[in-house]
DNA sequence: CACGGCAGGATTGTGAACAATCCATGTGAC
DNA sequence: GTCACATGGATTGTTCACAATCCTGCCGTG
């Protein structure tokens, strides 16, 4: 849990003390970042696993990082409480998330229940803008899959799923995906099968065939394929409570 | 949108005062009721249109409400901000949401996307307990249509929905559920036609014959009726900007 | 009479100091 | 050596006071 995030931490502080003291040239963005950024930059940092479940967030350290203090963080932590990527312990402070089996079982369902019918509303409202949106961010993931930039990759494969949630242009809708993906995202972090190729673009290419041929039916049937896929691709075994007995264990010798 | 705000904000102010005062009875949470139980009771609150929308939340007001420190208000007020059921208006405090027609139409669509989606599995869920539970809630809601307590109608109007989703017995879709029915509360008590009769009981009972016979294509096709319904009472023109124009209306004379 | 500016009051935003809590380490008794 | 217990350090929770901001009403000026 410490080595990356102090990484971050140090890179980020370096990069706004100087700045901060001089001058607020490209809006006060950079001095003294608003809460909204703040939230936003722990959030994507969360997304792309560079922070992971069980990392501690402690308060003090967070000021320093982005240069502000601790009540704005403290804020941010608590926003993104609500969303259910940070857990926090009362008096024991902030740790990223670690969802439970029930959890992440439950959140594929919801994910299921959506975005399959959410396929109807696409192919329905997929004008050639729509496709040619499409259509470049299959390159984008394509060419992140080939930089090997994991984070990169990550965000990519995420932006399809709430790509489609924009095409439809229902941004309540939209803001529980993207909910949802933020969710996925640590789920699959710690349940991922470690052999798994992850969500390839090639799924979502097909997909996105189907959009094209206007194939409603195809799509939905498509999409909950792909995404009992990604499920299967998890090992959600519950593992019986934490309490394991040790007389059980080493019982045979 | 000042007007009947701010009758119902003095009414809730005044009303509430004195109980602070005096009750510790029922445990510690008279006294100082946890940040998760004064987010609820304004959530109820407005829920049951007891604080309708533009209505302002100010933070000492409520702190004395609650017998609470400020603080503990702005954390709660954030808390509601994130579920769109209040404003936080920067330097000049929150009120209570009042949704645009945009956001209004988007949310009955999310609706209609997840509920009648939900349909289906609620049928395959529907156990015995569950059919009981159903029944015993349109009794209440004939009590209470009865009755004719306006807010707890409300309540248990709403419940119903939130119950086919707490049948299926996933706490994430239970969640945005439980969002889009605040929501929805907020936006007929601003769009509702004044001469409609609400979500009646009538209708909530011929779903949950539905599910008795375990018709789910016939249950989905009844919810999408029935939001359509609901939707279908509203008004939901679109006031084309407030910037009337003075010149245009008084060009006549 | 209309308009712009100017205090006054009310309300929110912020920082810092203090209190409460928890965890880990160390100590001593048995 | 192991357990119970006390102590210290680190971290969060809370309160308070003050700064910043915005709205309202008033007043003077043109």
């Amino acid at each position: 849990m410490g080595p990356l995030a102090k990484n971050t931490a140090k890179r980020t502080a370096k990069g706004s003390k100087p700045s901060a003291a001089r001058k607020p040239q490209t809006r006060s963005a950079a001095a003294h970042p608003p809460e909204g950024e703040i939230y936003r930059r722990i959030h994507v940092a969360i997304a792309e696993r560079r922070l992971l479940p069980g990392a501690r967030l402690v308060e003090d350290q967070l000021g320093e990082v982005f240069g502000v203090s601790r009540m704005r963080i403290r804020s941010v932590l608590h926003a993104l409480a609500r969303d259910k990527v940070v857990t926090l312990q009362r008096n024991r402070g902030a740790i990223v998330a670690y969802p439970s089996v029930k959890e992440a079982r439950e959140v594929f369902a919801a994910r299921r229940l959506i975005e399959v019918a959410l396929a109807h509303e696409v192919v329905k409202a997929a004008d050639e803008d729509a496709l040619r949106q499409l259509r470049e961010h299959i390159r984008k993931e394509r060419e992140g899959e080939d930089s090997g930039d994991r984070a990169f990759e990550l965000r990519a494969s995420h932006e399809f799923h709430t790509l489609l949630a924009d095409i439809v242009g229902n941004s309540v809708i939209m803001a529980v995906l993207r909910d949802l993906m933020a969710r996925s995202s640590l789920i699959t972090a710690i349940y991922e099968r470690p052999d798994t190729s992850g969500c390839s673009h090639v799924s979502h290419a097909s997909l996105i065939k189907l959009i094209e041929r206007k194939d409603g039916d195809g799509l939905a049937k498509a999409m909950l394929t792909h995404l009992e896929q990604l499920e299967g691709d998890l090992i959600l075994y519950e593992r019986e409570e934490q309490v394991t007995d040790l007389k059980a264990v080493f019982a045979g010798r």
